[in-house]
DNA sequence: TGGACGATCCCCT
DNA sequence: GGGGATCGTCCAT
């Protein structure tokens, strides 16, 4: 299937976001394929205080102000890392944080890079595989050297997957920030079990 | 040079 | 539902 084109990251971030759920993420490791289908993701501004993009370019988030269409990934809490998508053109500064993936292919080495055993003992089964950002890359297997990839390259990329209607996206503030929490920039599935079960923020009633 | 803290996860109660 | 794990980054001395 297509790669999604570079212009598709270079629009709105909220859009993006948005169109973001369905697609099909691609992960080629070691000569195996992974593809999960994106359910949950959020969206980071640059004006905005939850950002790591907020007060300006550092070493560590310089590849977030690099152009839409690479993968940005930092390190967090002393042992997780987690993956954005970067949107925007070269110093815009967006990105979307890629929060849970539907398992599609290569479950099996999804459960190994996650130490689970063929009887999902650890957490609550098939579901605890990939439902949050730092549970997706460690299934994926997604560290510091995926940091920068470009998402039209050969090893990480995305293509169309399933089309979401809109009556099945939800929309809620975003998880684990202390700041601009009253920015609704969480969109999922609704009712997809793969979505991450953290304590989750109120939903919009529409 | 040090200390506070984080876009999390897991295990325990 | 709560706390500990664990360390890179950033900012304040």
């Amino acid at each position: 299937m297509q790669k999604l084109p570079r212009t598709f990251y270079l629009r709105p971030t909220l859009q993006v976001a948005r169109d973001l759920l369905g697609k099909h993420f691609i992960r080629i490791h070691r000569g195996i394929t992974l593809i999960g289908k994106i359910v949950e993701v959020e969206a980071y501004g640059r004006d905005d205080p939850a950002s790591h993009s907020y007060r300006g370019k550092t070493k560590r988030n310089e590849v977030m102000f690099g152009e839409g269409g690479h993968l940005y990934v930092y390190f967090t809490y002393g042992m997780h890392f987690c993956a954005n998508v970067v949107i925007g053109p070269e110093g815009k500064g967006e990105a979307v944080l890629i929060r849970a993936v539907e398992p599609i292919e290569g479950v099996e080495v999804m459960r190994e890079n996650r130490c689970i055993g063929a009887t999902g003992k650890r957490g609550n089964g098939e579901g605890n595989l990939t439902n949050g950002p730092a549970k997706f890359c460690q299934a994926f297997a997604i560290g510091r050297r995926e940091n920068g990839a470009d998402l039209l390259g050969d090893e990480i990329f995305i293509v169309e997957g399933d089309a979401i209607p809109a009556r099945m996206i939800g929309r809620s503030s975003r998880i684990g920030i202390r700041n601009g929490v009253v920015k609704q920039w969480r969109f999922f599935v609704k009712g997809s079990k793969w979505v991450s079960k953290t304590k989750r923020p109120p939903s919009r009633p529409d």
